[in-house]
DNA sequence: AACCTGAACAACCGCTGTGAC
DNA sequence: AGTCACAGCGGTTGTTCAGGT
C-alpha cells in the first residue's frame, strides 16, 4: 500500500467529534486492539513499516502498517526499545552520575533528562531513579524528595561516582598505556561539559563551567575531603539540594577558604567524617555495576547520621 | 522442588500542549 | 474562538525473573 492510498484510507478516521478516550475505547472494541508484551512479530511489523514510510503520525502508523495496537503503543514501542539508537544495558558511572545532577536541577523531568544522555529513553531512566535512587532513600527511611536524601547524593554518592571514574580511568590508562579504554569513560568534568543545554536552560545560570570545575576538584579529591570542604560558606547557598549556580568556582578549585567544616546545616549529620568507603565494599575501581553504591556499613554509618 | 519476595523493566493511562481546521 | 486529533510527558501498573527461604 502506498502513501497515497494510505491518505486516502485515513481519511475517514479524521474529524470523527469524538473525545480522545471516547475514541479510543471505541476503536479497540471495534477492531479488537491488542494489549501487553509486543511480540517478535509485531516489531518486525512496526521496523519494517518505519524504515520504509518513517515514524510519526502514529495513528495512522499503527493501521497503515497493519497493527492492532494504538499509536500510542507503537510511538513507545519504537522510542523506547526498537529505535536504532536506543542503548541497552547498564546505566555506567558516568550516566548514573549525570541523571543525579539533572534531577537536582529540573526534578522529574525525565524526556529533559534523557535528552542529555544519547541512546538513554526517559522511560529508562524514570525506571533506573525509581527502582535505584528511591530504593536507597528507602533504605535510608527518607524522603527521595527530601533536602537530606539530596544532600546525601550531592556530598556523598555523587563524589563517590565521580572518584570511581577517575579511578577507573586511570586503570584503563594504566593497564592499556597508549590503548583507549573500551568504555572510554569521560572524566567528571568532561560530562558536565558534554551537556549540550537548550536556550530555555539559561536558568541555570550559566553554572556549568562552573561545575565542572567543581567536579574537577571533586575527582581529584579524596572523599573526605571533599566532606570536610565542600560545602559553601555564606548561608550555604544551597536551593534545593543543590548549589543554585553560584558554586564559587574560584574558592573551589583554590580548595582552602571558602567552604564550612560544618558541613550540613542544620543538623549538621555529615559533618562527622566519612566511613572508608573502598574497605566497607563499595566496590573497587572498574566495578560498574549500578549496584554496589552503598554497602550495608555504609548504610548504618548514614543512618546514624540521619538520626537526629 | 515449591513458594515467596522484591528488583528491574515494559507497557499502559491520564493529562497537557500544540497545531490544524 | 472553539473543537478536534495528535504527540509527548510523567505517573502508575503489570510482568518477568532471580534469589532467598
Amino acid at each position: 500500500m502506498g502513501a497515497g492510498s494510505t491518505d486516502v484510507f485515513l481519511m475517514g478516521f479524521n474529524d470523527n467529534g469524538y473525545s480522545q478516550a471516547v475514541a479510543a475505547a471505541q476503536a479497540e472494541e471495534e477492531t479488537d486492539l491488542r494489549r501487553g508484551p509486543w511480540t517478535v512479530e509485531e516489531d518486525l511489523t512496526l521496523v519494517n513499516y518505519i524504515t520504509n514510510h518513517g515514524e510519526g503520525r502514529w495513528n495512522s502508523l499503527a493501521r497503515s502498517a497493519g497493527l492492532k495496537r494504538t499509536g500510542k503503543s507503537c510511538r513507545l514501542r519504537w522510542l523506547n526499545y526498537l529505535r536504532p539508537d536506543v542503548r541497552r544495558g547498564n546505566i555506567t558511572p558516568e550516566e548514573q552520575l549525570l541523571i543525579l545532577e539533572l534531577h537536582s536541577r529540573w526534578g522529574n523531568r525525565w524526556s529533559k533528562i534523557a535528552q542529555q544522555l544519547p541512546g538513554r529513553t526517559d522511560n529508562e531512566i524514570k525506571n533506573y531513579w525509581r527502582t535505584r535512587v528511591q530504593k536507597h532513600a528507602k533504605q535510608l527511611k527518607c524522603d527521595v524528595n527530601s533536602q537530606k536524601f539530596k544532600d546525601m547524593m550531592r556530598y556523598l554518592w555523587m563524589p563517590r561516582l565521580m572518584e570511581r571514574i577517575s579511578a577507573a580511568s586511570a586503570d584503563a590508562a594504566t593497564a592499556n598505556p597508549g590503548v583507549s579504554a573500551p568504555m572510554e569513560p569521560l572524566q567528571p568534568a568532561a560530562i558536565f561539559d558534554h551537556v549540550k543545554l537548550s536556550p530555555d536552560n539559561s536558568s541555570m545560570d550559566g553554572s556549568w563551567s562552573e561545575l565542572s570545575a567543581v567536579t574537577d576538584h571533586l575527582s581529584s579529591t579524596p572523599v573526605s575531603d571533599v566532606i570536610d570542604h565542600c560545602m559553601p560558606t555564606e548561608g550555604g547557598n544551597i536551593v534545593n539540594g543543590v548549589y543554585g549556580g553560584e558554586f564559587p568556582t574560584g574558592q573551589a578549585v583554590g580548595g582552602a577558604g571558602g567552604y564550612s567544616d560544618s558541613f550540613l546545616s542544620p543538623s549538621g549529620y555529615l559533618n562527622q567524617g566519612f566511613p572508608d568507603f573502598e574497605q566497607s565494599g563499595w566496590g573497587g575501581a572498574g566495578d560498574f555495576s549500578s549496584e554496589d553504591l552503598w554497602s550495608d556499613d555504609d548504610f548504618c554509618f548514614l543512618q546514624e547520621q540521619l538520626q537526629y
